[in-house]
DNA sequence: ATTTGACTTAGAGTTCTCTCTAAGGTCTAC
DNA sequence: GTAGACCTTAGAGAGAACTCTAAGTCAAAT
């Protein structure tokens, strides 16, 4: 059982952010006796999964929709599936994105260096 | 010459977005007699790599002070090089965090159709 | 001549995702 | 038993990047 704090510094981010994601619904951690956030092992990994999402600019609204089907139940496995595919598909097109212009700024970038030859050395 | 929604719809952005990115000095149109924007070539190729750049997520802040060097002379070119060399690093683990999210991504989707088999068929 | 539709401005409003504040409760060590 | 470091809450604040509004000007088309 991890605390609040414990949890966010093992994910690296902030009791904060777990704060609100629970506000938001994405993580229902336990409370003790006092009232305190109890995290367990399970929270960890979904957190771990939250928080590629977010990574990958999945929107805080999509991760509490898919948060929800899951709650739902095994009948909103197509559902979630087809939430995980779509973002699939912009993860791709992302990476297709990112690639071009980082061949772009190659060129830039040598021709920056050609024009300052004279000027570094 | 284009008239601001011309330059937009080439774009694939908005007026009112052209209209902000000149308020934070990032374009400078000529103006006509009546005080209406006049966009050229030129304007519309460093629009387009403002727009690469925006859509790698590179923070309009420093877009502004890319442009502010760019203003400032030949004598930036280094300080310019350096934002681009960042950004590209930026580019670079963007990649390799979006590749990562897709393998795991992929392994789910078959996990949850392995799990659906007797569902869909 | 008036309508249509484009343009202008300054500034307010929106959305997203946190991030922080204030006021207070609880546990442990000394 | 009190200091210090945790934790709690509701709700406000922040920053980024637009996005829109209101009030008005202007030029071309009918």
């Amino acid at each position: 059982m991890y605390t609040i704090s414990e949890t966010a510094a093992k994910l690296g981010m902030s009791a904060h952010t777990l704060r609100y994601y629970e506000k938001e619904g994405i993580i229902s951690p336990q409370r003790n006796e006092a009232g305190v956030r109890e995290f367990d092992e399970q929270h960890i990994l979904w957190l771990q999964f939250v928080k590629k999402m977010r990574e990958t600019q999945m929107p805080v609204t999509q991760i509490k929709e898919y948060t929800k089907l899951f709650q739902e139940g095994e009948h909103t496995a197509g559902d979630r599936l087809k939430l995980l595919e779509e973002h699939q598909q912009y993860i791709k097109s992302q990476i297709e994105t990112l690639k071009a212009t980082d061949d772009m700024l190659t060129k830039k970038v040598a021709a920056y260096k050609e024009a300052m030859k004279g000027v570094l050395n």
